[in-house]
DNA sequence: ATGGTAGCTGGGCTA
């Protein structure tokens, strides 16, 4: 069998409820991350999704942030808290496990790393702290030796190529060398970007900004990213970034990332 | 150097 999951931070939505519901009809993957939905849980259009077959696990939050993971299937062991014993003001965290038909289980995180601008400031500094909880958890994660999959804005540009012009971005939070070396941290603990598998050598660029025509000028930067325990890797056999949907009318800043696996029958 | 756009909200903050 196979699995099919995806992450789009979709800025808001109820704006962009329309286009959304027309993506899922279409794509329709097993699980869906997203990020920056910005609205309460009860403002959430479940009914919508629910009646195309998802389960919806939603930590909403009102005006900012906001995440929620929509799933074929039905998980267990959801957590809001990336730190269960500091709970964090704002709703960037959900983890949760998929048990699957043939009895193996997955972790699954969705999260919406801080964007920590400017530099410096105290927001970074909340931003290296977030960073830092979720390296611990990782740990956790990992140490359980099943499937793990990290997906979502991680507001991390992880290499010079991952930008149109590094040059402009020294000084920003998504590109400072605190901020990767602690990318780097989260990876080396096992953890392998699915892009860097599977790209082609395409550039793949997950978010342009509304301003300055950035989308027209392909100003792009590549921050939405799916990693994968070795397990999970091994499997993985479809990547691709849907850059379509950034020319959609009223579109995201940020384009779905999506990624497939090989499931065994038996484990 | 400034302001450029969008979402949520009903200011100004966040990105």
């Amino acid at each position: 069998m196979s699995l099919s999951i995806a992450t789009w931070n979709v800025n808001g939505i109820r704006a962009r409820k329309d286009i959304f519901i027309d993506w899922l009809k279409v794509n329709s993957p097993d699980i869906l991350c997203l990020q920056e939905i910005k609205c309460v849980n009860d403002d959430f259009p479940n009914q919508e999704i629910e009646e195309l077959g998802y389960n919806c696990y939603i930590n909403g939050q009102k005006s900012f942030n906001g995440v929620a993971i929509l799933s074929k299937y039905e998980l267990t062991k959801i957590t809001f808290n990336l730190d269960e014993n500091d709970e964090d003001e704002q709703a960037r965290f959900i983890e949760a496990i998929l048990e699957l038909p043939n009895n193996s289980n997955i972790i699954i995180n969705c999260i919406y790393l801080p964007n920590g601008n400017p530099y410096p400031s105290e927001k970074f500094n909340y931003k290296l702290r977030w960073m830092d909880k979720l390296i611990a958890r990782a740990k956790v994660n990992i140490s359980k030796e099943i499937p793990y999959i990290i997906l979502g804005d991680f507001n991390i540009i992880p290499t010079e190529n991952d930008v149109y012009d590094y040059t402009r971005w020294t000084d920003d939070a998504l590109f400072r060398i605190e901020a990767k070396k602690k990318f780097r941290e989260l990876c080396n603990l096992g953890l392998y970007d699915a892009h860097a598998f599977m790209n082609n050598n395409n550039v793949d660029y997950t978010h342009w900004d509304y301003q300055g025509g950035a989308w027209e000028k392909n100003h792009g930067i590549r921050i939405d990213h799916i990693l994968l325990s070795a397990s999970a890797c091994s499997n993985i056999y479809k990547f691709n970034t849907d850059s379509e949907t950034r020319s959609l009318e009223k579109p995201s800043d940020h384009v779905p990332v999506l990624a497939s696996f090989h499931i065994n029958q038996a484990q």
